[in-house]
DNA sequence: AAAGTGCTAGGAAAATTTTCGTACGAAAAA
DNA sequence: TTTTTCGTACGAAAATTTTCCTAGCACTTT
């Protein structure tokens, strides 16, 4: 299909599962080099350097990715806050499978029965602020 | 990459994002023909019949969906529950990009300040009496 | 019966995503 | 200086996902 935008660079698109992978690695790690980015992914699955280094590269294309080159090393960090990228995700899997609904899809989350205490605290927490500013 | 399963039919994959939606039309739709669910799409964005058909068979084939024929009729049912489909996907897509935490991924979908009094007030009470739960 | 309608099956093309081979440059080691 | 090492760029193959074309069957209409 014909993209709306003719200009090569600068396309907006969300996050492939393998580039979602890699940013899960920045946000955990901070920004690095693909070095660094592969040997975290080889610790879950085989992946040859170079295929690492082309995705990264390719989310660089598409702004995905920012790089810095100090003293000829390349590194990378991720364009957005993880909460933002993340917040796109989440969002886009709600209207495409949980109907829209917000509360569907937590519900659904938490739905699994394995979900700590603690965790559970935080985000009875977290509900209840939204709830004050709602109501405010 | 070879698949470890050897057999053509009944390989178990979480569905794509196309497959996500025509499962989304039947869990809301219920049990539909071709026809319904292209339809419902087209509401969405334009596909042609045949294509949204094709899909469906190799959801058929992939075991994602059942088949009933009646007088001719065929008609599509997911063969999972809402609840079960939607319990893997989120949990793939904790792990892929939220760092496997529940309590990110929930705070991340809340985050956009846009659920309703009552959806929290839902969400809360599901909390309780997980947290009842737990504690027992 | 012939033409039209509405549907399924299957192949294959198109688009997208993922992977990797090869070339090449710069720095370090021999 | 030659060789080895370590990294990037780029093209293209491979794998996956998505789309649609064509053929064929059954029923309806003329």
């Amino acid at each position: 299909m014909e993209p709306t935008n003719t200009s090569k660079k600068g396309k907006r698109i969300e996050p492939t599962k393998s580039e979602l992978e890699i940013l899960q690695v920045l946000w955990q790690q901070g920004p690095s080099t693909v070095r660094v980015v592969n040997d975290e992914l080889n610790k879950i699955r085989e992946v040859n350097y170079t295929s690492t280094l082309k995705l990264m590269q390719i989310m660089l294309d598409n702004k995905l990715l920012q790089r810095d080159i100090v003293d000829r090393i390349h590194i990378y960090r991720p364009s957005e806050a993880a909460e933002v990228t993340r917040g796109q995700v989440i969002r886009g899997l709600r209207d495409l499978a949980f109907d829209g609904s917000t509360s569907t899809l937590v519900l659904s989350a938490l739905g699994d029965g394995n979900t700590s205490l603690e965790d559970l605290e935080k985000i009875k927490k977290l509900i209840e602020e939204l709830e004050q500013e709602k109501k405010a």
